[in-house]
DNA sequence: TCCATGACGCTATAGTATTACAATAGTGGT
DNA sequence: ACCACTATTGTAATACTATAGCGTCATGGA
């Protein structure tokens, strides 16, 4: 899986956009985030949250490991799990389980539960907000008195440039 | 992680439970419905149905791998992951992707897309089928003109029995 | 009978993730 | 400036999860 070029990479809601522009918003934005709640935004951290913005797609902590060593970053794979769970934790990235994989959050300004879809012929993934989605869960979640703390919504399938 | 006594259990749906004849119950149904499909239900994979049945926890396929192996059962992974393959492709089972491991499929009676509610704090886990996920996912995936093929939805949290 | 298919036995290996401990750097109080 | 404290990083080792590949055997159809 090698690098991409920063510029229209795969599509976010499934449509072309100029890349780059994502990703130094996002950037800009976790680096502002962070200083504004006290947490470290180090250089291993900003790295791979910048490697995971160039594609929409998610990639296995081991080929985030392969860059950061390109970077002459250290390369043991706590390196790339520490900063991938301090991303993911903070909400700039999320865990897709379903690959066991990691994506850059499509929009970390919000407080949110997103929606994955995965498509299984181009592997792009795509992050949703389907509100409706925590209704309905909330319901059923009270229905059985069950307190919720993280959701995991992830559809397989595929995309509308495959079909 | 040591067998449990086969009554009483974890609840499905959080109630108690007489345990024994859901275990029956869904091995039977396999068994009639490989019959009818043509399907070889086998000694090994009817065994790890079983030892799925034992509990409303999801086991990890290396569990499974020792209980086989106390069963006399060949024991190396393949073996586990032959059998759960097959369970799970015929809605026997489900893995829970967030967990990494496999659950008894609560009614597989019905074509269904799961949601599952996992307790963090007694394992449990409970299935269930809210409709309205698949109502608002379907619209969502609509919208962007997504084909959906499978959907995995996992909620973590609190059960209402360690609240 | 011959062959195609599906299940299983078995070995090896790939892929994902964590534990543990030492070293270092940032932070706040004095 | 100094100290104590906490967070982060360096590094090695290991645990956990999953699959590939190939040989064997049983079953059922042409």
């Amino acid at each position: 899986m090698a690098a991409q070029s920063a510029k229209s990479v795969a599509p976010p809601g499934f449509k072309s956009h100029n890349h780059k522009h994502c990703i130094e918003r996002a950037v800009t934005h976790a680096k502002q985030s962070c200083q504004a709640n006290g947490l470290q935004f180090t250089a291993i951290r900003q790295r791979v949250l910048e490697i995971l913005l160039t594609q929409h797609k998610a990639m296995g902590a081991y080929d985030i490991l392969d860059q950061l060593k390109e970077d002459g970053f250290n390369s043991q794979p706590p390196v790339a799990y520490r900063a991938l769970d301090f991303l993911v934790q903070h909400g700039f990235a999320h865990k897709i389980e379903r690959l066991n994989a990691f994506i850059a959050c499509h929009s970390p300004e919000n407080d949110h539960t997103p929606t994955f879809f995965i498509c299984r012929l181009c592997s792009s993934v795509v992050e949703t907000q389907p509100e409706l989605t925590r209704g309905a869960l909330g319901k059923t979640a009270k229905d059985v008195g069950f307190l919720i703390e993280q959701t995991v919504v992830e559809v397989e399938g595929v995309c509308p440039n495959c079909r």
